[in-house]
DNA sequence: AATGTTAAGTGTCAAAAGTACATTTTTTTG
DNA sequence: CAAAAAAATGTACTTTTGACACTTAACATT
């Protein structure tokens, strides 16, 4: 913007006059949740069942209410689409250009979330108009939601590598193949196993179980943890960080 | 939230009903200026002209019209407090509890600003309410607003690390010392200079100019440019990234 | 019982990047 | 012309990263 477009929209003159007659908008928040199952990262989508878009492909989302702020907005929405609580949630950014939604004036907060496909159970709600897609596969979305999800996927690579967030995507036990997997599917991207593996061990926030997984080679593979707390007490007691 | 919080919030059973009486928010901007001068990074924060917390220091901020997006705003608000344009801003994040502002239920989006202040000219509007603070020096400030300062200082210390914008906050020609002291103070550690200026060059992305500074030294020392156009180019054609 | 199959598990070496560190140069001032 | 003050400059050491291939374990097949 340049000066004579300021100009324009700018009373320099009059005194400010906040809280009086301001105006008032409509607050969403809209959900790239994240999946990670089959070895892929997936994306929950939902089928709208509201003009304007009926039927169209969309993001899950809803108001805020006066009673809510926004996480506890994204939380409701999460929950009611999915009947998941306790999820990774984080705000990411908002998104208020002036027709983005052209049913209302809208402005809307996107969130991100991290489920763990597998072990969740979904009961079921509203689940008939939801679906996963691969990434890749995705249909062409409603609104701006497409840049939401752009913008979340570098979010999520960005956090992948400098905190732990990538076991949200897991089970509790998982393999180190099954890690890997996991940041190269979020990468996008091939890593050298060694590597990999050492790099990980030195961060020493693992926990190793005798159980093994036999779902996918003979041999079977050593089950790990995460350990949470010993990772918060290494944070506030040696300043550590989660660098992959 | 756990589960049985979430489910006095939410009416599983009902419809959803988008669009119809929705609930409206007044949506604000509240703006991080931050500016180097004196080799030090500093604040600009106002005294609040308004109930409640009148007389207190703040952050400029805005209220969102309905004509406006939110970089709208944020130009806006800037432009009224200080009469400058064309200045790098960033949105940050949206500050929604219930209750953080007494007066009325009000979200506030923060976007950082990055303004050399040596070389802009204020035109002093509103200039009087308004002041540089060091940013170990800044005053206890209202409502959330501590909250936003520190995580624009966070997040600009992350995009100090990975983007020039340290060049939106120095004039257009400057000294590597200059440049140093910058990155010194939005890091907040001392930096060994010939590991720094070895760094900078091997970016390749500074002119260097005949012109000399000699307001510090005798010797006098050699003013550079950023070179803009070769950073973008760089990016662009040789999947560069300026890593600092 | 021997052999085949499949993924798991493991270590070394070279290159690159990061970090610590001290002396000489230039120019003005006294 | 000596003193003062900041500018300019390069090397050696350490740490991190990245490339790379063979052995092991367990079951399945014959």
């Amino acid at each position: 913007m340049n000066q004579s477009e300021l100009d324009k929209i700018t009373n320099v003159d009059q005194p400010l006059t906040y809280y009086e007659k301001e105006d008032q908008v409509l607050l969403a928040v809209d959900c790239i949740i994240f999946g990670f199952d089959q070895n892929k990262l997936k994306l929950l989508l939902v089928k709208r069942n509201i003009e304007p878009e009926f039927g169209k492909w969309s993001l899950i989302g809803g108001f805020m209410k006066k009673n809510e702020n926004l996480d506890t907005t994204a939380a409701r929405v999460l929950y009611t689409l999915t009947g998941l609580s306790d999820i990774y949630m984080e705000q990411l950014y908002t998104y208020s250009k002036v027709d983005r939604d052209p049913g209302q004036r809208a402005i809307s907060v996107s969130y991100f979330a991290l489920i763990d496909v597998a072990n969740h159970q979904f009961d079921g709600i509203q689940l008939d108009s939801a679906k996963w897609f691969d990434l890749d596969e995705a249909p062409k979305l409603i609104f701006d939601h497409q840049d939401m999800v752009d913008k979340a996927i570098a979010r999520l690579r960005r956090r992948a590598l400098s905190k732990p967030i990538g076991f949200e995507l897991l089970p509790e036990k998982f393999t180190m193949r099954q890690l890997q997997t996991l940041y190269e599917s979020i990468l996008d991207k091939k890593l050298d196993k060694r590597n990999f593996i050492n790099k990980i061990n030195s961060l020493d926030v693992l926990i190793k179980l005798e159980e093994k997984d036999k779902t996918v080679s003979r041999k079977g593979a050593y089950l790990y943890n995460f350990d949470k707390d010993k990772y918060e007490k290494k944070v506030k007691e040696d300043g550590f960080s989660f660098k992959l």
